[in-house]
DNA sequence: GTGGTCTAGACCACC
DNA sequence: GTGGTCTAGACCACG
């Protein structure tokens, strides 16, 4: 499942945080499920074990994912929060460079308007997956 | 005009690239105008000229800007391109990204929608302005 | 007839030496012909007289003008000398680097001799012109 | 492999980039093939790493090469690219340069072919090596 | 005065 | 160890 790009300038760990992020919110994982083993999803991905520890304890931080010692990691239950000012501001500033690279690249604002109602659809129509 | 955060993990350079592509989008730049002397601006922003300079060559590499030798450089007359696939699935993979985190943030679909096209609205709004 | 690009990182004064060159090289200016007054072109360009001054210099030193005193400047009339063995060097890397560029644009061998050939064509097919 | 020349006017980070789209051109590296680091190619050339630093970036954006984090660089796998019209009209103004200078030297069109095709021949021809 | 290049040396993130 | 970024300060070409 998760699909990691080495020459691209995202950080690995990043890359496995904002993976299994999409992942819940396509319902590709659902709460309650089971991620990989650090070692085995490392082994599986050929990177080095302390990257993927760093994106589950990421993933733990913002409460996506939970550990239970000798057990193993799921996902959270509830993973919805409530946004501060501070990163609703970011989410802005996000979506303003989107729409300033799509203007940039000549699109035009209905186009740009449908590229995110295309996208918004994405969520919730994917159906399980077995593994990694 | 340019409002730097030199806390952010967001490069410097970067930060002025993203701010003149922004101020050009606004209106606020127009085709034609001359943008500040890289030593200028470095000093009023008490950065080091290098890292204007950097800004300034990406954004001219971009076509944003001209550089014309001994006077100075200035906002380019057409700065659209038509995109590459691999550019346009950046954008997409931009857009997901942040509608992944919108979601995370306990935003609907419809809120999104609506944030997206509140920024689609800022283009143009906004007059000349004086001074950076 | 001169046809100068301020936004060039090519200097001002180069492209006036190469253009003329090519309007030699083209039959546009024959050996003989009278070339436009410093002050004139200067005016004429909306360029600094300095500039031009700097290129009827480097034409003089590359033998291509002769500047006789309150007369003018005009076409000399043997513009072909022999290469030495540096400049022939400097021709092949100078080839040599179009090349390899055309190949990362896409362009193969033949292409590249196509177009080669092609530009061989336009030497001496135009006729004389009036002005500048 | 690489020969910088510290006289030139053309800048060491350009004679840096050139090279090594030769040394990919003639096939002494091929994609893959790891390309000395930063420091060490700075070391060796004696040049400041900040300005093999700019010409393996240029080289990226070109997309001749990519950067693994911690890595390394590497020849691009696929490095060619479709040219749009004003990069054509500047390998065509850059060749009717070369022209133009060749026939000052006193070669014949039939002459400058002959060099053209001989230049072409370069392509590929070279074995592999082993250092730089 | 303008931008373009280079050096020296430092700090940081990633793996 | 790797590349990425930034600073400070210098020199040069161009107009």
């Amino acid at each position: 499942m998760l699909d990691i790009d080495f020459k691209s300038d995202n950080p690995i760990y990043q890359q496995v945080v904002e993976q299994v992020r999409a992942a819940v919110f396509k319902g590709a994982l659902s709460p309650g499920d089971r991620l990989p083993a650090v070692r085995k999803l490392a082994t599986k991905l050929t990177i080095n074990p302390n990257t993927i520890q760093k994106a589950y304890q990421e993933l733990e931080r913002q409460g996506v994912i939970v550990t239970v010692r000798g057990r193993g990691t799921f996902v959270a239950e509830d993973y919805t929060r409530t946004a501060d000012s501070g990163e609703l501001e970011a989410l802005r500033a996000h979506f303003r460079k989107g729409i300033i690279d799509a203007h940039y690249m000549g699109l035009s604002p209905g186009e740009i308007e449908e590229l995110v109602q295309e996208l918004l659809q994405e969520h919730g129509h994917t159906g399980r997956d077995e593994s990694c």
